[in-house]
RNA sequence: GGCUGGGUAGCUCAGUUGGUCAGAGCGGCGGAAUCAUAAUCCGUAGGUCGAGGGUUCAAGUCCCUCCCCAGCCA
């Protein structure tokens, strides 16, 4: 309860419209999002902001290419991150565009003032540009001829340009940085700014680009002739979204910024040019500037050896959001780098949310299912002190977790305070077999089973209050299945024992996060030969394996039965594909998650016979592509000569229901 | 080359101001249990805390030198 503030306004960069959104941009806008959302979860006064950047060369190349307007080219393409944000859960408060008129004014006016001020001024500049950064090199930082960003030639050039004096705030801001420990986070990048500061002389900053060179920015209010340089626009974005110079009211609400997200790739922009900005246009500091690592993904020396070479987005598709979000907060260190590998993935969403959590929801739900009626049982007396029963020591446990998440917060260290959120589940897990309802259930001890079930069952309200900014719509799943009503939970209710309402009905919502059963190790591989491109395991080593793990007979174990997950799943779209006269491909409901499979069944049956039918699917199959279509599963159908007829279940079931 | 941060159990890493700090998670192994998503729980794994020197009653924890890695800068 320490460090609670009066309001939080938290902002990520403005994203490239011409980007395509990948990793980081997601990584920072999650990011953002958690944050925004436990300061909700306080009750703080809460303001997210993220946008885009319109303005500059590269979307003026690309309407150019296609043959439309630079805002039209921006309205194409803005959505790919509107819908991205919407995908991922975000719940951002505002989206600015550098386009908008309420941005522009701003801009504009700022521009004016610094210019009457003589904070702006022209003078002839003489450099060499490279077209693909846009920016301005000097001799001697050129590298070999040619620029020292893109390795791309540069040309010469001379011209009239407005420049704000941000050299003449060097010491200033050596001095504010100094003295404001926290100000950039974390702390090495902020030595890494005060570094060159201190070691070479800070330039002024050109703030413009002639129209003749590129017409597509801001324009000048005191110079028709020029446009805004894309930076100077774009950090503007932080003060012009809150209503600076629009709505006092609402900018001094929320000004100044408590968090500045940035990647560390544009630390220099948001330390140097953005705090000098403010600082000539009077405008109070930030209060932080946080720079995260990267995403490494790819050709890593990590991944080589186990050829996780995956799109992360592609997570998203195959194990849900939650989990993407999940695992990106709870595996990076904040400021560190990362390392995003499948391998990484399925291993922590199996043991943190498979077999922790949502095995704990799964025990805790069926067990009051079974022994209390499917309803909330009476409210447990607890002790405060921990010494005192095992009660006690798992509700400690739990409100340990809750302080420690909030402490996490304002640190920037999420990812100990998820770990310590999980450590509470895994707490939950063992007071369960401490005290052993089932065993007592069967004594006949009814009441005891019931001050469990209560007490594990509140435990489990509050983790899941305190996983809900991280993982928003499971968390929300499982609150209703203990019956909660209200949608969101607040951190006052998740500190008081007893809120879950004797009585209530609970349901039963399946399995949370489904573990995602991995192919069995092989045998040390025969051929140690380099690695391949893609060292996955042949088709035909993997079954010979198998083969060799068989019996004479031809039987399999009980264990090999098992490894094949068989679940039910209702049939939500089914089409032709273009090209294949057997194949359908179909969209299905695997309950709770849709997947797409391609059957060979199209000469058996017409794709609007199978809407809406309950097949059964083996739901753990490694997927692959037919025809160029990716099939996630497989489905099962009877056979015989020149029939096939689908395999269905006898009666109503939901799809996700497990066959065995 | 300069600056900064790191090198701790098989893997990923925690370790405040020097004194139960030699730890957690995952993996491996053995056992228990059966409410649960073959999930859970318990026990176990004998790591010179990069190398060498020093300060101290006491050092992953401070100082020096060296090696290796990463980032920033030149």
């Amino acid at each position: 309860m320490s460090n609670i503030p009066s309001k939080y306004y938290v902002t990520t960069p403005i994203y490239y419209v011409n980007d395509k959104p990948h990793i980081g941009h997601a990584y920072t806008t999650i990011l953002a999002d958690v944050l925004a959302s436990y300061h909700r979860l306080l009750d703080v006064p809460t303001h997210f902001l993220t946008g885009t950047d319109e303005h500059g060369q590269k979307v003026q190349q690309a309407a150019d290419r296609n043959g439309i307007t630079p805002q039209e080219q921006c309205d194409q393409t803005v959505v790919r991150f509107q819908e991205l944000w919407k995908r991922l859960e975000i719940a951002n408060d505002d989206f600015i565009r550098t386009t908008e008129p309420r941005h522009k004014a701003v801009v504009q006016q700022v521009l004016q003032e610094l210019f009457d001020r003589d904070e702006i001024y022209k003078a002839e500049y003489e450099g060499w540009y490279c077209v693909g950064c846009e920016r301005f090199f000097a001799e001697k930082d050129l590298d070999g001829g040619n620029c020292p960003e893109c390795g791309r030639p540069v040309d010469k050039i001379i011209e009239s340009n407005y420049f704000f004096r941000m050299g003449k705030y060097q010491q200033w801001l050596i001095d504010y940085i100094e003295s404001h420990p926290g100000f950039i986070q974390p702390a090495f990048r902020a030595n890494e700014t005060l570094g060159f500061l201190k070691n070479k002389e800070l330039q002024d900053l050109c703030v413009s680009r002639p129209k003749a060179r590129l017409a597509w920015g801001i324009e000048l209010p005191f110079d028709r002739e020029f446009v805004t340089y894309v930076w100077f626009d774009a950090l503007i974005n932080y003060i012009s979204a809150i209503g600076y110079k629009a709505d006092e009211e609402r900018f001094a609400k929320w000004w100044p910024c408590s968090c500045h997200l940035i990647g560390k790739d544009i630390l220099t922009t948001h330390t140097v040019y953005w705090p000098t900005m403010l600082q000539a246009m009077g405008v109070a500091m930030p209060q932080t500037i946080f720079a995260h690592g990267w995403w490494l993904t790819g050709r890593t020396k990590m991944s080589k050896s186990l050829g996780n070479v995956v799109n992360p987005m592609e997570m998203v598709d195959r194990y849900g959001v939650d989990a993407f979000r999940y695992f990106l907060i709870a595996e990076m260190t904040l400021g560190q780098d990362a390392s995003f590998t499948e391998e990484a993935f399925v291993k922590r969403y199996n043991s943190d949310l498979a077999n922790d959590l949502g095995n704990v929801a799964s025990r805790v739900l069926s067990m009051i299912d079974r022994y209390c009626g499917g309803r909330i049982p009476a409210r447990a007396a607890i002790s405060a002190d921990p010494s005192d029963d095992a009660e006690a020591v798992a509700w400690s446990a739990v409100q340990m977790a809750a302080r420690e998440m909030e402490d996490s917060v304002p640190h920037m260290k999420l990812d100990a305070g998820l770990a310590a959120v999980l450590s509470a589940v895994r707490r939950i897990n063992v007071y369960l077999q401490e005290r052993a309802p089932w065993g007592l259930a069967k004594a006949g001890s009814m009441a005891e089973v019931e001050k469990i079930l209560y007490t594990a069952a509140e435990c489990l309200r509050v983790c899941a209050g305190l996983l809900y900014p991280v993982m928003p719509e499971k968390m929300l799943a499982l609150r209703a299945a203990l019956g909660m009503a209200d949608a969101k939970p607040h951190l006052g209710k998740l500190s008081e024992f007893g809120v879950l309402v004797p009585g209530t009905s609970i349901s039963q919502p399946g399995a949370l996060f489904p573990r995602i059963e991995v192919e069995k190790k092989e045998e040390p591989a025969p051929a140690p030969t380099p690695e391949k491109k893609n060292p996955a395991p042949k088709a035909g080593n993997r079954q010979s394996a198998m083969e060799n793990q068989q019996s004479p007979e031809g039987l399999i174990t009980f264990d090999q039965v098992m490894n094949v997950k068989l679940k039910t799943a209702v049939v939500l779209v089914a089409e032709r594909i273009e090209g294949a006269d057997k194949l359908l491909k179909l969209q299905i409901d695997l309950g709770g998650e849709k997947r797409q499979l391609v059957a060979g069944i199209a000469l058996h049956y017409k794709p609007e016979e199978l809407v809406g039918k309950t097949i059964v699917v083996v739901a753990n199959l490694k997927p692959a592509r037919l025809r160029g279509v990716e099939s996630q599963g497989m489905l099962l159908a009877a056979s015989l000569g020149d029939t096939l007829k689908l395999v269905t279940v006898d009666g109503a079931i939901g799809p996700g229901a497990a066959v065995k």
